[in-house]
DNA sequence: GTGAAAGCGCTAACAA
DNA sequence: TTGTTAGCGCTTTCAC
């Protein structure tokens, strides 16, 4: 990489000029400038990230820290943080914590050295069960901003991300009653995230709201068994309707219910949280409730990158951003 | 976040005496370490990263650039490549090309300004289609090593990890013959890749050595209409076996030969590129060969690295690296 | 055993 | 209009 100093040699004049050239002061002659630009382009001069970095004491670039990189949804937010963050010139650091607190905790201790002006990140599964947030103030209490999306620790004062998790089961359990069904069960991978947890809520409410049927959960802790576990749930329970809060779920209980000689949508009717992408893996699709992750991503990125800034912005101010669900129906329900 | 100066000043020693106390140097005495450690694990002292990059000219950062991260294979070994290289004390910049020529370039001129110590990347499909490896050359001649990854740009000189994608699906398509498939068809969604195409010619070359009958090729060239095309393709044709070189239309046509009231395996078989998660999808699974993106992210990292950390390692002297695939066995094939 | 000083690449206040 | 200098945080050589 070729510096300023081997520009400023070469053409016989001080460093501080060739910087100033470059940068287009008002101090410089023209004629000095292009000189010094023709050269620079020669040379394909590009200026040193890492010394502007110390110099300017930032350094454009984003910690994210998710829980688990294949995971679909998870991996669209990042792709939306990635995109959204490129547009302002910033980069992305990505770790990935496996949802585990201590490879969340090393993340942000790693990053917070001055490799990064802030984070955002959605919170492993580990630390929302035992629900530590000290390691988030600290970082906070560093200076380097913190935006928590999806699954979030909400005694953590900053910006937040969130999904309209409980209304949109609600009211895709809503749907569900409103087509007639009358057994409408709850299927879960994600039982131990704040969003499954309401979710989960948001189908109970549905369904004590409506007169005659009581609420009926299959919470499965590994998915590997998700297939065994949801054709015995079949077996023992008389299901027309299934609301499934994560996207293996639903798919799955399609093609269970079509194994039992099921007509989907006649017989029984699936909804699940899904993309796109995987709701095409079932004949008939999933009828999805899509996150628009991508959006969460911008979204966060938004937030950072405006409290980055200004720098004149309260770490008490902080604000939180509901992105809204759709129901994508498909050929899953009536 | 506290400086070396600020101890030094708080300790009443010079900057350079905290500086080498921390690093245990022989030169200074017991007991002036000891007092300087314990101020500094007070404050929480962590050296502040970019001052040390701008010193000693290397980031332990690597760039990576990934045509699409809602690709599951990819996202899996970025997850490789992240591991690995947490291991040796790396972070990974991501830039994500979206299999764009153009996206490619940026990703590696925005970085190569001292941000990263080099890259892994796979290749867009754009960059494949029009065959550019100029930028790639550029990025190596600049000192900044490069490791190629699945599709790679054989005319480039650098280390690369790729799959054995042609005796994997020759493999496959044997398999399915020796079951005593008559008519094995091959699926494709990713026809104008490097990769899709050596799956292809693994392909054809075990049907070619049968006996008695020819290759038959689906391309699909928008996912979204692969249940359409795939429905088509199997009343049109008939079909006792399946070669999916992605992972989505193995999944689909198994979903597809249900709906049509076939029985499988007993009347057709599939094997499908997939990862386990993916191969949940359908019932039963898809038998797939796994491509152990892990471990191809895992060596990926090991060869960038093990060149960052060999300074010596001439330019010309470059490994490819070949992971071999698994066909695991699943419900989908007798 | 400790400190002063140079230097990594850059910017900017100040001097000329 | 151009150059000198200091300084961002750190390591390291060389003096003391």
């Amino acid at each position: 990489m070729v510096t300023l100093k081997q520009l400023a040699k070469e053409l016989n004049v001080s460093i501080s000029t060739v910087s100033k050239a470059l940068n287009n002061s008002e101090e410089i002659g023209e004629e000095t400038i292009k000189r010094v630009k023709e050269l620079a382009d020669l040379y394909n001069y590009k200026p040193n990230k890492v010394a502007l970095s110390l110099k300017q004491n930032k350094t454009k670039t984003i910690g994210v820290i998710i829980p688990d990189i294949l995971n679909h949804f998870l991996a669209k937010v990042l792709f939306g943080i990635e995109r959204e963050a490129a547009q302002y010139g910033y980069n992305i650091i990505t770790c990935i914590s496996n949802e585990s607190l201590e490879k969340e905790k090393d993340g942000l201790q790693l990053l917070a050295n001055g490799s990064v002006d802030g984070f955002i990140l959605c919170v492993a599964q580990e630390t929302q069960v035992k629900n530590e947030i000290a390691h988030f103030k600290k970082t906070i209490g560093q200076g380097l901003p913190i935006v928590m999306f999806d699954r979030v620790a909400h005694d953590v004062l900053c910006d937040k991300v969130i999904v309209d998790d409980f209304d949109a089961t609600y009211n895709a359990t809503k749907s569900l009653l409103l087509e007639g069904r009358k057994n409408v069960a709850f299927i879960s991978g994600i039982d131990d995230l704040s969003v499954g947890k309401l979710r989960e809520r948001g189908y109970n409410k549905a369904i004590l709201e409506s007169s005659n049927q009581l609420p009926v959960a299959l919470k499965i802790s590994k998915m590997e068994d998700s297939q065994l576990k949801i054709k015995l749930f079949f077996e023992n329970n008389k299901i027309d309707g299934v609301i499934a809060a994560d996207s293996a779920s639903g798919v799955i209980s399609i093609n269970t219910a079509i194994g039992f000689g099921l007509h989907v949508p006649k017989d029984i009717s699936v909804i699940g949280f899904s993309s796109k992408y995987i709701s095409n893996h079932s004949i008939p699709r999933l009828t999805s409730i899509r996150q628009h992750a991508k959006d969460i991503g911008a979204n966060a990125a938004q937030l950072l990158i405006r409290r980055l800034q200004n720098k004149n912005m309260s770490e008490n101010d902080v604000s939180t951003r509901i992105i809204k669900t759709s129901l994508i129906k498909s050929g899953s329900t009536l």
